[in-house]
DNA sequence: GTCTATAAATTGATAGAC
DNA sequence: GTCTATCAATTTATAGAC
């Protein structure tokens, strides 16, 4: 049995299930690992090659660049957020209740996109695709303080802290779990939970 | 009235009234504030020489170094977060009052040493410093989470919540303070009070 | 696809004149 | 104290052999 018997599709696949070792999706896995591990500026691409196990010259064959690293997980991180607002459940109800939804439609999204999130939400801005990316994530705090304004004009939110603080503390509280959270020690569920009731008991009236 | 004429103590006083343009402290404030805006990493001794608008080997004239600067810009905040834990205010009464205290002086360092904190909440650990700086702040960490363990074992807040979980999701709530607060835009007392009432509301049993 | 070699630019830091 | 000039190391990225 050997390959050049078979036909071009079964070594495409047999390819794809032994898991070719370096694609643009796995390299990025690592990139960003160690982005995260010793900060984008912090990491040279001599650190990611070695990280892949493989040279310098290597990595590049498989990816364009660093900032193009950068740029794709931001994206895989703002698509993920942005999903969160098309989601029936961000679209129906009351606006607490829709609230509550984005919430913990936003920590999950925390936890499955990790990485990636935690890599978007330390953007500096200091090149062009960064500032883009900032820009994405300017309009989902926007989508939020709409919905945190709306709840508490409804009566269902305390009164006494103005939206905007409102929002950015709630939010802050949600985003802070990048800072500490990792898989496999708490369960998700159980994080989820806390992280939504302790941030909903506080703001509720 | 020649400054030659002058005794030499009186020189001295003169040059400190008129704020020598360019003492270790200032400088050390510039850079401060460019590692913030750029990140750590992302800044090179060209730009803090250009921000302080000298020429790069005169800054170098001021300061030991770049690491040096971080290192400063760290114990300072870290001073600021000891002195709470040393704070009267911090050692009386139930467990529940303390940590409230405690969430209380927090945001009030966060907010007066604003740059110094968001540099040391963002280090990575690359470097010996950097290490010594997170070494540091794991101690404030284990002083908070023993504050709240014991406020939950009074029965004075939920008991739905671990422990560990609840100190890291509300110090991450008063933590997100540096991402988002901004001097002169909110009062800062509304900032304080929001905050900790939140943040205590929410875990109150 | 992988490698060694190297280019071209930047970086932290210093030398030495004024 | 400030500057220009420069060093030595590092960094992003490419060339070209296998």
């Amino acid at each position: 049995m050997t390959a050049v018997s078979e036909p071009r599709a079964t070594k495409a696949i047999a390819r794809a299930r032994r898991r070719a070792p370096y694609d643009a999706e796995s390299l990025l896995d690592v990139a960003v690992q160690v982005f995260n591990e010793r900060g984008y500026d912090g990491t040279s691409m001599e650190d990611l090659a070695q990280a892949a196990g493989i040279s310098k010259s290597s990595f590049y064959h498989h990816v364009e660049g660093k900032e193009a690293l950068l740029a794709a997980a931001c994206d895989r991180a703002l698509d993920a957020l942005t999903a969160i607002r098309e989601d029936p459940l961000a679209q129906e109800g009351r606006a607490v209740e829709r609230l509550e939804n984005v919430l913990r439609l936003t920590v999950m999204a925390l936890i499955t996109e990790l990485p990636y999130v935690t890599l978007l939400l330390r953007v500096r801005g200091n090149t062009a695709s960064e500032k883009k990316a900032l820009e994405r994530r300017r309009d989902f705090d926007r989508f939020a303080t709409d919905l945190v304004t709306q709840a508490i004009a409804d009566g269902d939110l305390r009164t006494d802290i103005e939206p905007a603080l409102a929002t950015k503390l709630v939010f802050g509280l949600v985003n802070s779990l990048i800072e500490w959270y990792r898989p496999g020690r708490t369960p998700s569920d159980e994080v989820v939970n806390s992280t939504v009731s302790l941030a909903l008991v506080g703001l509720r009236a």
